[in-house]
DNA sequence: ATATTCTTTTCACTTTAAGTGAAAAATGTT
DNA sequence: AACATTTTTCACTTAAAGTGAAAAGAATAT
């Protein structure tokens, strides 16, 4: 869907190939879930973040989990979260953990 | 609160002592969260028991996680979870790994 | 410049998990 | 049998997660 020459796609798009709405990415936004790029005042995701969004979508829908236990995950630098993890999310994950270091 | 010599304490004390309804307890029980002994119908709780609900409260109440995400890590064995827990509680922690491996 | 289109934002609503109140059912005790 | 205690069931409340609809804010075309 998503080859390896392209950049980064616009919200609608990664909502869409997601299965969410896309005020759910806005939502994800609001605590810092995900930082997409920003052009002007529109959003452009990368790979990375449709990676990490798509493992997110995963733990959520698939395991039950819920927003908080992301995010404590998160804090405690836990790798524990990333035992099961696709190995092309390993890079996202980690990349998420220093980015979102300052704010939580 | 509860000395070294108790064995074993009745849903109430335990509730009362937790700060939940005793309802809570029975409710974490349908999902195998805490395995009380019995006396008849009659449950006890164990020490390791208590310890075990105090710590799974905190990861709820505390810092928001939910059910699911605690049946998830028990489910990968992930020792995450334990590396902020108190000394005392890991090896309840431990134990119900162990009890619950055949449920889940 | 105005109209049109697209993205973002806000508000209010829906859905589901977590938890609880009340009462019925089951068991144990005097 | 009568009473007390624990368990179980049913229905309700609350809050988080998510979404629909529409307003607000830019960018582009005419």
């Amino acid at each position: 869907m998503f080859n390896n020459t392209d950049k980064s796609y616009p919200i609608e798009l990664v909502a869409d190939f997601l299965g969410v709405n896309s005020r759910t990415l806005y939502y994800y936004e609001r605590f810092r879930l995900v930082c997409p790029s920003r052009r002007g005042r529109k959003r452009y995701y990368s790979k990375q973040d449709i990676s990490w969004l798509e493992y997110m979508r995963e733990l959520m829908y698939d395991q039950g989990m819920n927003l908080r236990s992301i995010i404590v995950l998160i804090k405690r630098r836990d790798n524990v979260i990333l035992t099961r993890c696709p190995e092309d999310v390993v890079n996202s994950f980690k990349n998420y953990l220093m980015k979102m270091d300052d704010y939580f």
